[in-house]
DNA sequence: ATGGTCGTGTTACGA
């Protein structure tokens, strides 16, 4: 089994990209973040004709998070029960694996915009909440993989250039102590489970030719629970679609399990 | 050097 995440920055402009990575890496499931378009022009269609289920949750504009998949899904839920809240950030599904249940929940954390911003306190605040989800998420569902964009590089190796960045947005103590938090109920993150090459990121700003000088981070991640952990056999970065026309401005994370 | 480039949807805002 194969599952990945990948923020793809408004499907309406993505959308044949999307589908031109399926055909090329057909994954069981895909989550995707930041739809930035309402469920009523969710393009399930053209997805569907792509051989695809998908459950979505949009909104004007800004946000909006889709699980694409090859098999039926059920016990779909949407947002963090409990937490009110307007942002389309979450959505969580059950596969139906002839293997055994898997449990997803794809993400589009708060970026957080300025560590001295309201939005960076949201953030914190947002990032309590969904721990505490994915706690009485993993009780329920032990077989459980959480993808998508934490907008959090957990370490200095998925900074480009740490020194610059040390104590910015995206890396600052908190936030890393909220990624920490993740892992300390019991997830991995897939892609250190393996030896990695030096400088892998998953995200480059448009601006700067940050991309041609791989100036990324790696903030996009695929959590797996230790049962799934122990049947994971790689974790990667798919830097290709980056490289296109019109790119998103984030790769595509996949983890392959012996399922 | 506080810039720059996207996407959405207006001429600003979020990332």
């Amino acid at each position: 089994m194969q599952i990945a995440a990948w923020n793809v920055n408004s499907l309406k402009v993505r959308l044949p990209q999307v589908l031109d990575w399926l055909a090329a890496n057909p994954v069981d499931a895909l989550c995707l973040q930041e739809l930035k378009m309402t469920d009523e022009v969710f393009p399930l269609a053209a997805i569907q004709e792509a051989g695809y289920h998908a459950v979505f949750s949009g909104q004007k504009t800004y946000n909006g998070v889709a699980v694409l998949s090859r098999l039926p899904v059920r016990d779909v839920v949407c947002g963090i029960p409990g937490y009110e809240d307007p942002q389309k950030r979450v959505i969580a599904v059950t596969l139906d694996s002839p293997q055994g249940d898997v449990r997803l929940v794809n993400a589009y954390c708060p970026n957080g915009q300025a560590v001295d911003s309201d939005k960076y306190v949201y953030k914190l605040g947002w990032y309590a909440a969904f721990t505490e989800y994915l706690k009485n998420t993993l009780a329920a569902s032990p077989r459980m993989a959480v993808l998508g964009d934490y907008n959090i590089a957990p370490d200095d190796r998925d900074v480009h250039d740490p020194a610059k960045w040390a104590g910015d947005i995206l890396v600052s103590p908190p936030e890393r102590a909220a990624f920490q938090a993740l892992l300390d109920l019991g997830l991995s993150d897939s892609f250190r489970l393996f030896e990695q090459p030096e400088k892998i990121f998953s995200w480059w700003d448009y601006r700067q030719f940050a991309f041609r000088r791989n100036a990324g981070l790696r903030i996009d991640h695929i959590l797996l629970s230790a049962p799934l952990a122990s049947t994971c056999t790689a974790s990667i970065v798919d830097k290709a679609p980056r490289k296109l026309e019109q790119p998103s401005d984030h790769a595509p994370v996949v983890a392959t399990l012996a399922l």
